[in-house]
DNA sequence: CACGGAATATTAGACAAGCTAAGTTAGTTG
DNA sequence: CAACTAACTTAGCTTGTCTAATATTCCGTG
């Protein structure tokens, strides 16, 4: 009965819910949306097409061409055009989106650092087993 | 360093951003927003007042107000008034919001079960060591 | 090479979820 | 009782998402 899936699924489920509030508690209240980090995090290594950015983030293309819209405006990321198909949009970070990107998740990541180092070491030796296991999950 | 914050820190980041994608996957096209279950199961053990709700849901009252306003429209949840002090409503499941919550919660389980079962025993019990530690996340 | 279909993106129009500000009604207190 | 506070609701805005419709470009076939 410890390890009946069932029950497993039911903790998992209340943990996920946790955490998917606390994330939404973390971005309240930043110059940018979290869905708005999320696309120029997808930036960060080159520029990228429209659909490759919409598959990305699992949403409709004019959903995308909504968001990059807006971040354009904000001078965060520039469109450009592929010389090889004149159809294809691509879009890059600017100099200040990429500023922008990294200070964000610098400020992320010392927040969960600062509440991970409140954990003890074996509860963070707990974390450091699971997370392999956590990203195995949806990928089947 | 294999158990450094910071370095934990950034590989906590990514497998949240993971999970985060996975129940927005989870929650497409279902009748209702994940939101709205959410506050069908605020109301799973009884009435509650509308700013317990928001609260509940670290959400504005007049998000609230509009969210049970559409459960009230689809027969979901009923309003009532506190006979002790005529400012406050209440708010209760029907008969039907009950079974709804019901079936979601059944069926997420089971999406849930199906996946965790895909895991080998081992995994399984590294995600269940883990789960009380997520769920201090955030609670300092 | 012209034409039709496929691919890429944008525009338009809808809806959900959140916010703040302002309004209403009902208790509470000096 | 008048003024303040508390509990909600309404109104109006923004963001994020969707589908349907449109424009543009590419490609393959006759």
């Amino acid at each position: 009965m410890r390890d009946d899936p069932t029950h497993l699924a039911e903790q998992v489920a209340v943990v996920l819910r946790h955490l998917v509030f606390l994330l939404r508690r973390y971005s309240a209240g930043q110059p940018l949306t979290s869905q708005q980090y999320g696309v120029l995090g997808s930036l960060e290594h080159g520029p990228r097409r429209m659909t490759a950015l919409a598959e990305d983030h699992a949403v409709q293309l004019p959903t995308m061409t909504v968001q990059i819209n807006r971040l354009e405006d904000a001078g965060l990321v520039a469109r450009g055009t592929d010389p090889a198909d004149a159809r294809v949009r691509t879009v890059e970070l600017t100099a200040e989106g990429r500023e922008r990107l990294q200070n964000v998740r610098r400020s992320r990541i010392a927040n969960l650092t600062r509440e991970l180092a409140a954990l003890t070491e074996d509860e963070r030796a707990t974390l450091a087993a699971a997370l392999p296991v956590l990203a195995k999950l949806g990928r089947s």
